[in-house]
DNA sequence: TTGTGTTTTATTGCCTCC
DNA sequence: GGAGGCAATAAAACACAA
């Protein structure tokens, strides 16, 4: 039988068909009075390959020119008909390659997960296996290996996932720090521009117990406690409070936020909740240009963080998650 | 033992490439 | 147009809990 006649691609007779006739074939082609068993015995010659298991549903015919004896697994003691009778059964089934015939392939298939015509012959002679058996094994293999790339894939896109989301969540812990500072500031000031100011911000870095414990213990508002104030306090020593405010908030969009309304004037009145999503971009850049005033942006603490990054290395406007989606 | 879910082997139809 | 690859699917083999 020509090899490909069992396995002729989309639209070929299928493969029991193919093993019927190939017996019927057989049956009738002998013109002497010899039991099935002698004319496909003889047909296919024992195998040479110690890969020949008998499990394999093409051990007989086909291209590898009867490599393998199906028969070479039946008993001899056993009644003949009786096994033929269940060859013919079993061959209409599917049967399972053998572990060595696995494990040949997974090896061949780790060297190289494609086929070329010649391999596919040699690996085939070498399993007492259809070449088509072969290009199917490998056609499921690959997609097998696809599905795991696949998941594998997820997993690590995921990972990257909860990273940034956490990541994201810590720069919003450390935005409500910065707004519970600013408004630590703003209050001095304010007591400052009331008469009491100088005392007041001298007397800062001794108060700071007075802060909020979260703002102190966090690393960037430590920073900012033992500079700020620090700073402040010079320009106090050389100018006076008017201009100190100009000073500190030079920042345009501090001054887009920082309105003076009079006796009462506050920064950031609005609460962050209550913020619309370009607010909250808004806020974000004025949070960090106050920072870079601040005199953190480029703290030795901090290395690689700019005025407009985060520690993680991406702009604050694209912290938009929403995309992400399970 | 049996029902059920998973894995493996194989087919089919479509597509691409030469 | 034929060969080969791939996705979808069928069906047998297998694993395993109840």
């Amino acid at each position: 039988m020509a090899p490909g006649m069992l396995y002729g691609g989309a639209g070929a007779s299928n493969y029991f068909d193919g093993v019927l006739i190939q017996k019927q074939r057989v049956m009738s082609s002998s013109t002497t009075t010899t039991t099935p068993k002698e004319h496909l015995g003889s047909l296919f010659a024992p195998a040479s390959s110690s890969f020949l298991g008998s499990s394999s549903m093409v051990s007989f015919g086909g291209v590898n020119g009867g490599k393998r004896s199906f028969f070479d697994s039946f008993d001899q003691e056993d009644n003949e008909a009786d096994e033929l009778g269940e060859y013919l059964h079993q061959s209409e089934k599917k049967r399972r390659l053998t572990e060595n015939q696995v494990q040949f392939l997974e090896k061949s298939f780790d060297e190289e997960n494609k086929l070329e015509p010649e391999r596919k012959v040699q690996l085939a002679k070498e399993l007492g296996l259809q070449p088509r058996q072969i290009a199917i094994w490998f056609q499921n293999r690959r997609a097998r290996w696809k599905t795991k790339q696949l998941e594998k894939d997820y997993e690590e896109l995921r990972n990257r996932y909860d990273t940034l989301k956490s990541n994201y969540n810590n720069l919003l812990k450390e935005k409500e720090n910065l707004t519970a500072e600013v408004f630590q500031l703003t209050d001095k000031l304010l007591a400052k521009e009331k008469g009491n100011g100088q005392l007041a911000l001298c007397d800062t870095r001794k108060n700071s117990d007075a802060l909020p414990k979260e703002t102190v213990a966090d690393p960037i508002s430590r920073v900012e406690m033992s500079n700020v104030p620090a700073r402040v306090h010079k320009q106090q020593q050389q100018e006076d409070l008017s201009s100190a405010k100009s000073d500190v908030f030079d920042s345009e969009s501090v001054h887009s936020t920082f309105i003076d309304q009079g006796d009462s004037a506050y920064v950031f009145e609005t609460e962050q909740s209550e913020l619309s999503q370009d607010d909250d971009e808004n806020f974000s850049k004025t949070m960090l240009s106050t920072a870079n005033l601040l005199g953190k942006a480029e703290d030795d603490d901090y290395p690689g963080r700019s005025s407009n990054l985060s520690y993680f290395g991406f702009p604050v406007e694209d912290q938009g998650f929403g995309f992400w989606t399970y």
